[in-house]
DNA sequence: CCTTCTACCTGTCAGC
DNA sequence: TGCTGACAGGTAGAAG
């Protein structure tokens, strides 16, 4: 479930097996996830260290001490999973057909990266790379300083789009996705069918409503990260997702969540407390 | 530049 | 029990 507090979670597990250690053996399973990996990078991995284990919206970077950086995507379906070196399997147990990747890292564990959608990937980007896409043209990190209703209603001005579509583009803020847009829209009491240019005021100023959404990412983001960073992992219920005619959970109110398809996806709401 | 559409891939589930 | 179609949390590139 990969969004950024999903994300986040894979890098916490990740941090105590790769950063400080070293990749003794890599191996990938075939010669491509959703692009083909970069060229060499079996040979430009194996003996490098890990220095830094970080995320950017939805990517993980592992800086090397090469210079170099690994970036991972985990897409709509990729997971690692982290084992102790050595460890066998019963043959029925796990289902690996789709384990793609394997580091062998110097720490003694084996990290697997499994995707059967194979819509995640990984590339090295060599030091100075200043690819335009991706990683490179991400949005502000939602939890920090620099998202702000200011910034918010800056980059919506003048957009025509649907307040939902708007926050799915990474670019405007970087790791949300289906799920938490919608939740944190319902947080914020605002429609989803909504014109982002509302969140500005004509000034450019941000809009009261600007000021309530941030505050909503930034809470339904924090309380996902929190409860899915430890190892008493639960899955928190969700206030819309998928919970079609499910009474709104919002204090007072008496509707219920719907569904709707905007840009071909699913997005649940309030229509009564949602404008 | 902005918006919308499409492609990429496998698995699961509902309905027949 | 098959079969079919719809749907699933992602990004990026092309077209308008």
């Amino acid at each position: 479930m990969p969004e950024l507090p999903e994300v986040e979670r894979e890098r916490r597990l990740l941090l105590p097996a790769m950063t400080g250690a070293r990749f003794v053996r890599v191996r990938l399973n075939r010669p491509d996830l959703r692009v083909p990996f970069s060229e060499r990078f079996i040979e430009r991995l194996r003996g490098r260290t890990v220095e830094t284990l970080a995320r950017r919206g939805k990517y993980l970077l592992a800086a090397l001490d090469s210079g170099e950086t690994l970036v991972m995507h985990l897409g709509m379906s990729g997971a690692f999973r982290i084992e102790p070196t050595g460890t066998r399997h019963a043959a029925d147990a796990l289902d690996t057909r789709h384990d793609h990747v394997v580091f062998v890292m110097s720490s003694g564990q084996t990290v697997t990266f499994n995707d059967p959608r194979r819509f995640g990937f990984m590339q090295l980007l060599a030091a100075g790379d200043a690819s335009t896409t991706g990683v490179a043209a991400l949005g502000p990190e939602p939890l920090s300083r620099a998202f702000t209703p200011h910034t918010l209603a800056a980059t919506a001005a003048g957009r025509t789009t649907s307040l939902k579509s708007f926050l799915l583009d990474q670019k405007v803020v970087a790791g949300l996705g289906n799920i938490y847009v919608s939740e944190a829209l319902h947080l914020a009491n605002l429609s989803p069918l909504r014109a982002a240019a509302t969140l500005a005021t004509d000034t450019g100023r941000p809009h009261v409503s600007a000021r309530t959404l941030v505050r909503a990412i930034k809470a339904v983001l924090r309380k996902a990260v929190g409860s899915r960073g430890t190892s008493a992992y639960r899955q928190a219920r969700f206030r819309v997702y998928d919970r079609a005619d499910e009474p709104c959970d919002t204090p007072r109110c008496n509707g219920h969540v719907q569904r709707l398809v905007q840009a071909g996806r699913s997005t649940f709401y309030c229509s009564t407390c949602q404008r």
